[in-house]
DNA sequence: TAAATCGGTTGGTATTACGAATTAAACTAG
DNA sequence: CTAGTTTAATTCGTAATACCAACCGATTTA
């Protein structure tokens, strides 16, 4: 049985919708009290473990190039990253973390946790598996 | 058993964040195909089943009262919205979906449905259902 | 009825984002 | 090995988004 009718997923799309824009309000509300957009925080969040080219950095943000060269311009100019040459390839440029860049981006990623997590004791422990195991089965899909 | 560990946590936290920033690429996309910014589609989102006064839209969507007169501008000029008086406060202003703006966001959160259901397609049933009640429950907290 | 408050708009500024054009470096023919 | 193409990033111009501060009318309160 557990028959999925129409309204049933559409319920699903809405709590899915509804969910992601509670998620970003959070981000959101905390960027700003570090004075970090929501791109510019979801840089921080990419490159908390990896160090990138321009270009990759922007598609996996899913940005065009020429936007990403003004992000690292005003991030580099507040000291959260640095650019640095490819020495595989004269042309490309390699974006990473500064220190201070990583201390802000550890702060501002324990900050989310800790606004995060109460929304989470809603739910109890075996719960809070199963959902991490839904989301997780969901991100793998594409 | 079912120990929640700070990993377990943390894990949890980044599903939460991944998700969302998949189902906003997800609306931004589709947005794009018809020229409206995620902001316009939230907008248009919150209209179809309410009309508001300006300051309500606003706080609806977490913005600025001045940024929501911008908003509404190109969107009354495109003819997705319309604004009217309150009969009961001369001072406010009522906004709602034009003929054309209900059509065109009953479009795109059918778009929505369709191209986010493939990725639930990844869970079962039972999954599905089980996903919804936790998000449900999530939602709720406040 | 005078003062304070509320609801929206206007004006100014910064950020974000795109597309088109540009420069330099690295391939790929011929 | 040079000529032409592709690739990596930047620059430029433009539009939308978003904020704050200042403002105008309408409304409420004192």
């Amino acid at each position: 049985m557990s028959q999925q009718s129409r309204d049933d997923q559409d319920a699903l799309i809405d709590a899915l919708a509804q969910t992601a824009f509670v998620v970003t309000a959070v981000l959101g509300r905390i960027g700003l009290e570090h004075d970090l957009s929501l791109t510019q925080l979801r840089m921080l969040g990419v490159l908390r473990d990896r160090r990138l080219r321009m270009s990759g950095l922007a598609s996996f943000l899913g940005l065009e190039k020429s936007t990403l060269s003004g992000l690292v311009d005003r991030a580099c100019a507040r000291g959260l990253v640095e650019r640095s040459a490819d020495p595989d390839d004269r042309r490309a440029v390699i974006v990473a973390l500064s220190a201070r860049g990583a201390e802000l981006a550890a702060e501002v990623f324990a900050e989310v946790s800790e606004q995060l997590l109460p929304l989470l004791a809603a739910l109890g422990p075996a719960e809070q598996s199963r959902l991490r195991a839904l989301l997780a089965g969901l991100l793998a899909s594409p």
